[in-house]
RNA sequence: AGAGAGGUGGCCGAGUGGUCGAAGGCGCACGCCUGGAAAGUGUGUAUACGCCAAAAGCGUAUCGAGGGUUCGAAUCCCUUCCUCUCUGCCA
C-alpha cells in the first residue's frame, strides 16, 4: 500500500506512474488527498476535545479532594457534551480512516522508471538470453506424455485422491523433485540467505501483509474452521516472519530461502497452456527473500537475478529474462523480472521465476521499518523471487534433456539423484 | 477438547480507580572516572497520529485486541484472541 505523505507529496509522479498500467489514477489520487484532508481535520479536531476533557478530568478530582462538590458537579456536566462531541467525532474519524484504507487498498504500486508501459505479455522486454536451444529427435514429446512413458508423474491418480491440478510424483520422479529442492536450497544458502521451512497455513493478518488479502482471498485456500489460508507462495510467510518489525540498520539486509508447497486455488483457462505441470493447484517453490535499505534494494534485485541466472545456467536450460511491462506487472511490484525456460517439445516459453522489488509497498502494509543512522524511522524495501519453481524446471528439464533412449539428468543434479538417466 | 493461571516498554517485573507512558532492575547509547578495560557513577533510552514550513515544542492515542461502566480505567465489567500448567487425545 502506498504511503499517503508520499502520494501528496508526488502526485503527478504517481499518476504518471500508474498510467504505465493503463490505470487513469487522476480520480482516485484526488479522493485519497482529499480523503486525508478530513482524516487530519477531524483528528485535530478530535484531539482538543479530548484534551480539554482531561483537563477537565483532572480538576474535577482536585474538587473532589478538596470538597468542593458543587463546582466538581457543574465541571462534570460539561464533560458529558463533550463525551459526546467526541464519540461522534471519533465514530467519523475510524469511518474515515477505513475509507481511506479502503481507497489505498485499491491502488497498486507505483512502476520503477525502468517499467516500460504496455498492455500485455507483447509489451515485456527481453533483456537476456542464454542457452542454447537443443535440437531434438523426431520422436520428441512433450512431457505429459514423458511422464506418463516413464511412468514418474500420474496426473490421473492425484486427480482420483484430490482433483486435478494434484499430480502424484513417482520414483525416479519423486526422486528428482527432492534432488531439485535440495540443489536450489543449497545454492542459496550458499549464497547467503538464511534457510527456513515455514509454515503453510497463515492467518489473516499475513495474507493482509503481502497483500493477497482484501480481494485476492478467491486465489487462495481456505480452512474455514481455523480462519486459515493455505499459502500460495513461500512469500506469505517468509516475509510475514518480519510483520511489525523495527530493525536497527544494522540488521540489514535479511536474506531468507525456504522450501515451501504452494496451493493455488486460481481457475485458469484451458488448452495446452495448462497441460500436464504448467499450471496446478499444488506445486513446489524455493523462495528467496530479502529485506533491504532502500538505498540498496536495486543492487539487491540485480543479485537476485544474477544469482537466478546461475541456477540455470547450471542445469543447461536455456532461458530469457523478461522485464514485466506496466500492463503484466503484479500489484505490489515496482519492478519484476521474469525468467522464462525454452521448453523445446512444446516449443514455447515457460515461467520459472519472478523476481520483484516491491520497495516500500509490502513493509508499509506489514510495519516493517527500520531505524536509520540517523535515528529516524523508515520503510525497509522488501524484494522476493522464486528460486524456482519446480514443475516448469522439471517439464523443461524433462522436455529438453530426452533422447530416443531416456531422458538424461543434468549434471549439476546428478550427486542429488544418486541417478543419471530416467 | 476439559479445568486452572496469565498476557504491562527491547527483556524481567511493580502497579487494583486520578499524582501512571507507566516504579525498580537488566540491556542499550552517550559522558565522567581509568594508562586501557572492568567496576563505579551521571544522563538519556517506546510507537503511531495530529498541530507547526521545519526543528524545538505541544496535543492525542496506545499496558494482547474490541466494546462498556465512570467526570476519570493498566486497574472494574463484557466479548474475543493468544500463552502457560494439569487432564484427555495424538505424530
Amino acid at each position: 500500500m502506498l504511503q499517503v505523505p508520499f502520494i501528496r507529496e508526488h502526485k503527478e509522479e504517481v499518476i504518471k506512474g500508474l498510467a504505465k498500467r493503463n490505470i487513469n489514477a487522476t480520480k482516485m489520487i484526488d479522493e485519497v488527498i482529499a480523503s486525508d484532508e478530513d482524516r487530519r481535520r477531524l483528528q485535530t479536531q478530535l484531539d482538543n476535545i479530548l484534551a480539554e476533557s482531561n483537563s477537565l478530568s483532572k480538576e474535577i478530582g482536585n474538587l473532589f479532594k478538596s470538597g468542593e462538590v458543587q463546582k466538581a458537579n457543574i465541571l462534570k456536566e460539561k464533560t458529558g457534551q463533550l463525551k459526546e462531541e467526541s464519540k461522534s467525532l471519533s465514530e467519523q474519524l475510524n469511518e474515515k480512516v477505513e475509507a481511506l484504507n479502503q481507497l489505498l487498498y485499491k491502488i497498486p504500486n507505483v512502476p520503477n522508471a525502468l517499467v516500460p508501459s504496455g498492455n500485455t505479455e507483447q509489451d515485456n522486454q527481453e533483456v537476456y538470453r542464454e542457452g542454447d536451444i537443443p535440437k531434438l529427435h523426431k520422436d520428441s514429446l512433450p512431457h505429459w506424455e514423458l511422464t506418463k512413458k516413464y511412468d514418474i508423474i500420474d496426473f490421473e491418480l492425484g486427480n482420483k485422491i484430490t482433483g486435478a491440478g494434484f499430480p502424484v510424483y513417482k520414483d525416479k520422479g519423486a526422486k528428482l523433485q527432492r534432488a531439485l529442492i535440495a540443489y536450489f536450497l543449497d545454492k542459496n544458502t550458499a549464497a547467503g540467505y538464511t534457510e527456513y521451512q515455514l509454515p503453510h497455513l497463515v492467518n489473516e493478518a499475513s495474507g493482509f501483509g503481502t497483500g493477497q488479502l482484501p480481494d485476492k482471498e478467491g486465489q487462495m485456500y481456505y480452512v474455514t474452521e481455523d480462519n486459515l489460508y493455505l499459502i500460495p507462495t513461500a512469500e506469505v510467510p517468509a516475509t510475514n516472519l518480519f510483520r511489525d518489525n523495527l530493525l536497527s540498520e544494522s540488521e540489514l539486509p535479511i536474506a531468507v530461502t525456504g522450501y515451501t508447497p504452494c496451493f493455488r486455488r486460481e481457475a485458469g483457462s484451458y488448452g495446452a497452456h495448462v497441460r500436464g505441470l504448467n499450471r496446478l493447484h499444488q506445486f513446489d517453490k524455493v523462495e528467496i527473500l530479502r529485506i533491504e535499505h532502500p538505498n540498496r534494494s536495486y543492487i539487491a534485485l540485480e543479485e537476485m537475478v544474477s544469482h537466478v541466472k546461475v541456477l540455470l545456467k547450471e542445469l543447461k536450460l536455456p532461458y530469457r529474462i523478461l522485464r514485466l511491462c506496466g500492463g503484466d506487472l503484479g500489484f505490489t511490484s515496482a519492478l519484476t523480472y521474469d525468467f522464462e525456460v525454452f521448453s523445446t517439445a512444446q516449443d514455447r516459453w515457460l515461467e520459472i521465476s519472478s523476481v520483484s522489488n516491491f520497495e516500500t509497498f509490502q513493509a508499509n502494509r506489514l510495519k516493517l521499518r527500520f531505524k536509520n543512522s540517523d535515528g529516524k524511522i523508515e520503510l525497509c524495501h522488501t524484494l522476493n523471487g522464486s528460486s524456482l519453481a519446480l514443475p516448469r524446471v522439471l517439464a523443461g528439464i524433462l522436455e529438453n534433456y530426452q533422447t530416443p533412449d531416456g531422458i538424461q539428468i543434468p549434471e549439476v543434479l546428478i550427486p542429488y539423484t544418486g541417478f543419471d538417466k530416467i
